[in-house]
DNA sequence: TTGGCTGCAAAAGTTTTGCATAGCG
DNA sequence: CGCTATGCAAAACTTTTGCAGCCAA
């Protein structure tokens, strides 16, 4: 992706690298990630950006693991498998969650239900 | 529950409450609960028995919702519906989580799965 | 000049940990 | 006496925020 401007170069950056990988990586990954790159980056700005992405629904949350909030910048619907032991979050793009669910959960919950999170959690192929 | 004796009054009283409750609370709102019965309570040994339970398998978190950990008494697989506003977690009885989708994320994994959580987000019947 | 983006560092908030103490067996 | 559980407070970490500077329009 072009960057629009010099104005925007650190905000397309983190958005870039975060569509660009499935490894789901952590604020400070991303960090580290685009720090060589851009070594006048700060931690302030990635975080500042993810909160906007977030809000602008351009990425996902994919919850915490260890303690630290790790994103998706694939917002299509899919599962996501967690290793217990290297914390690895790992996609499952074959499965599907039935769309009985998701009217069950509206129906039970009598709430407005905007998404859902479908997590395996385990010992991955290499921690095993 | 009878404690079994005063050496285990506190560790006790923080699994019991945590199997008496289905508000999914933090370990803050824990600490909270119970300073008033047991005062000389400290939000150190809530943390210290939580991280005990979680190990044991006694209990089990349902994830971070706005930065604060959240545990469940109820170890029987079940949904949980979270509110976006108020950060309510409330359990979706009705709905179970197919086999197939079990199975199938093991086969695609490659992994040695444990378990899963289906997470509905949204905005609750209050909040709406 | 105005407004938005950022670096930097301080602050806030959550969770962990070290140390000393007390109680159980 | 040795081991575990705990209070207390400090520390460690993650994330947020205030402020000043800078750049684009």
């Amino acid at each position: 992706m072009e960057p629009r401007s010099k104005h925007f170069r650190k905000r397309d950056a983190i958005l870039a690298y975060l569509r660009s990988t499935d490894q789901h990586p952590s604020a400070e990954t991303i960090y580290a990630a685009l720090k060589t790159e851009i070594p006048d980056l700060s931690l302030g700005t990635v975080y500042r950006n993810i909160a906007l992405f977030k809000q602008q629904g351009l990425i996902v949350s994919v919850g915490s693991v260890n303690g630290v909030e790790r994103y998706d910048g694939n917002i299509d619907p899919h599962v996501h498998f967690v290793c217990t032991d290297c914390g690895t979050v790992t996609d499952l793009h074959g499965l599907q969650i039935p769309d009985e669910l998701n009217t069950a959960a509206a129906r039970e919950s009598g709430a407005e239900v905007d998404h859902c999170h479908l997590t395996f959690h385990g010992r991955c192929r290499t921690c095993v």
